[in-house]
DNA sequence: ACATTTCATAGCAAAATGCTATGATATAAG
DNA sequence: CTTATATCATAGCATTTTGCTATGAAATGT
């Protein structure tokens, strides 16, 4: 039972927008920068997200991200929704796989309960709060860490943040 | 996000004993049966649940498992710990992954709020109960649906059950 | 034009998952 | 004391999922 790196980063990505003042555009290099991941492999992560209609993208020379909605409207529920694809915990339980053995399986109500629970704890959960919540503890900027371990950006030893 | 069929498994033969009439041994070739997985598979499950010491075996001829305490005092936690190894919602939560970002991580607060309430709710799930709320809805005997479909036991079309 | 950004798809290496195979060990029954 | 029947234990492998790279197109400010 793990969230995907998918998920992580694309919520990482999310605090930095609502991080952002407001009006300022964040570019996808510079994030994948500080967020220490590959350009290529953020913009998938954005990608699924757009969907959900909650980023602004201007594309182009001086083009970025902005949150399109106001962070306080932003659950998590939905954000999982699109970054892990389904949040179920089990298949039956996802949306376009009914079991045949509804009616009869004596774990599933266990699971639904499970499901039902999570997903609230997600819904209730609002960017603007998450945001809120850890705005003196902002992430490792590149250079902070330079001095005293030996990472560099381009290979070496990985190093994941979550 | 989702639970492997080691913990689906292993949750449903837990289910299978404490169903069981007290004192009666469950085989795992006859539970492997009506669950439609292979004993070999079955036995890997059921050896992680082990070291939980929840479980009773007796070997040799006419052998089996029971319960070794009473169901009630059985919980989701410590048996999803056994069967799913960690249930950290990222690897940074986990016991021994100290992250050395902690103080830094925008979003670790919340992977933490996360995990405490998924673990409360499991925490909070006892085998007892689970088992009574399924009583009436017992699972697939094996004769039962093969008249309607084309079920097999050994190869051919793979239905899983949850 | 041209540099810079987002947009989009294909593909691939590594890890995790879900199982199978094989054999050992314990115990009741004949 | 042999044999059938159970649990116990490890190794290995095929499939799926994950995490990422590569490549190129489309838009837009300079």
């Amino acid at each position: 039972m793990r969230f995907s790196t998918r998920t992580r980063y694309g919520l990482r990505f999310l605090l930095r927008l609502a991080a952002q003042p407001p009006g300022r555009l964040l570019q996808l290099g510079q994030a994948a920068r500080e967020e220490r991941i590959s350009l290529g492999y953020l913009e998938q992560i954005v990608r699924a997200l757009k969907p959900l209609g909650i980023l602004k993208a201007v594309r182009g020379s001086g083009g970025g991200y902005a949150l399109a909605k106001p962070a306080a409207e932003i659950n998590m529920e939905d954000v999982f929704l699109h970054l892990e694809g389904e949040i179920a915990p089990v298949r039956c339980l996802a949306a376009a796989r009914p079991c045949s053995y509804e009616d009869h399986c004596s774990s599933r109500v266990f699971w639904q309960a499970l499901d039902r629970h999570l997903r609230d704890f997600l819904r209730c959960c609002n960017l603007q709060e998450m945001s809120e919540q850890c705005k003196n503890m902002d992430s490792v900027s590149p250079a902070q860490e330079k001095e005293d371990t030996e990472i560099s950006l381009s290979g070496g030893s990985h190093v994941e943040l979550y």
